[in-house]
DNA sequence: GTTTTCATTGATTGACGAGTCAATAAAAAC
DNA sequence: GTTTTTATTGACTCGTCAATCAATGAAAAC
């Protein structure tokens, strides 16, 4: 019963079910057949659409980074202002979608992942460029010179912050860290003037 | 030509072993016999002494937060007052040491672990309280009321920047992630007066 | 000097897993 | 309607690896 025009639908079910089964496990440590499995599909046919294992968890970190890129893109397209926009980023990233357990182990392992896999580190620098140049653009008319500075502070509570909340001793809760770093945001200004 | 008391002896070398390994491979995919034969020993050895390879882990885990710790420590004890204190932490975490590839390894991995495992998990914990509460120590005098925060905002600041540094386009420098939390600091002091 | 305890390993077990391949089947192209 | 292309899988290969265990040797205890 093979029907044509299947490559784009299996790919797409592949990616889903290796960020289920990452966020399950926690770690990289799933089988292909496993992914498939739950994909709904033989794990030859992974192999078939991906050729490695490896190709497949850099599509599932493209994923996860284009879900996380819509998220903020939307966040901003709502934004009244500089001060709108940045604040559209930081809530963007802390929200609930972005704490949910598979998510968070996305995270983790691409990182991880990133350390040795050069397709890896080029997603991840994507992100983080595209991060910094945000937050410069909309922080140059609040806090002039001092807007690159600011930027990488900015963007390092982000990434710290969602860190502690992912891996911390309460549940994380991104209202606590949205805060945080608007109160820093308000020291950068404040500084400013 | 048993030798009594090898026990600790043993111990120690896996682990060093251990975090060599996680170190070359960047992940947690190393195999025990890997461990055992870097550390001259054989793989049954190993589980005599550790059980099992989780086990090893977090020995490793243990060892690496020690180091941290004692760092720390070392950093702390030259100090010189609150303001001197909290920069010696500072310092202390983006020291060249933890910069190496091992080291960076080693936490990421952890981050991962920890996710899954309770053990990993409160070490973990640990070392984020340990440092919460030394800013908070020290940050109490510099600003007072907004101690709290200012000590969360700048943990995250610290494990943040880390990560960016870790896996950024350049190779890691301390010194500028050290630039930019001490600049952060400034803003924190500033504020409160 | 015999027994117990500690150190150590080679060999083995039992399981699992990534990637390949030949074979089947159906749609599309010609 | 024959050929080509796409979809699909079961079976298989080849390898790996964590954990166990029985066996060996030497120190310590008695």
């Amino acid at each position: 019963m093979p029907k044509l025009g299947m490559e784009p639908i299996r790919r797409a079910a592949l990616v889903d079910a290796t960020i289920t089964e990452i966020g399950k496990s926690g770690t990289l440590d799933v089988t292909v057949s496993q992914i498939a499995k739950r994909a709904g599909m033989s794990s030859a046919l992974a192999h078939h659409y991906f050729g490695s294992k490896e190709q497949i968890f850099i599509a599932a970190m493209r994923h996860t980074l284009s879900l996380y890129g819509a998220g903020v893109r939307g966040a901003l397209a709502m934004a009244q202002g500089p001060r709108g926009r940045i604040e559209a980023v930081i809530r963007a990233g802390f929200s609930t979608t972005n704490f949910r357990r598979e998510v968070v182990a996305a995270w983790l392992n691409f990182y991880v992942l990133a350390q040795t896999n050069a397709e890896a580190r080029a997603l991840l620098l994507i992100y983080q460029n595209r991060m910094r140049s945000n937050l410069v653009h909309d922080l140059r008319p609040l806090v002039g010179g001092r807007a690159e500075g600011a930027a990488e502070r900015i963007a390092g509570l982000i990434d710290g912050l969602y860190l502690r909340e992912a891996l911390g001793r309460t549940l994380p809760s991104g209202d606590e860290a949205t805060r945080q770093v608007l109160e820093a945001l308000d020291l950068e200004i404040g500084a400013a003037k």
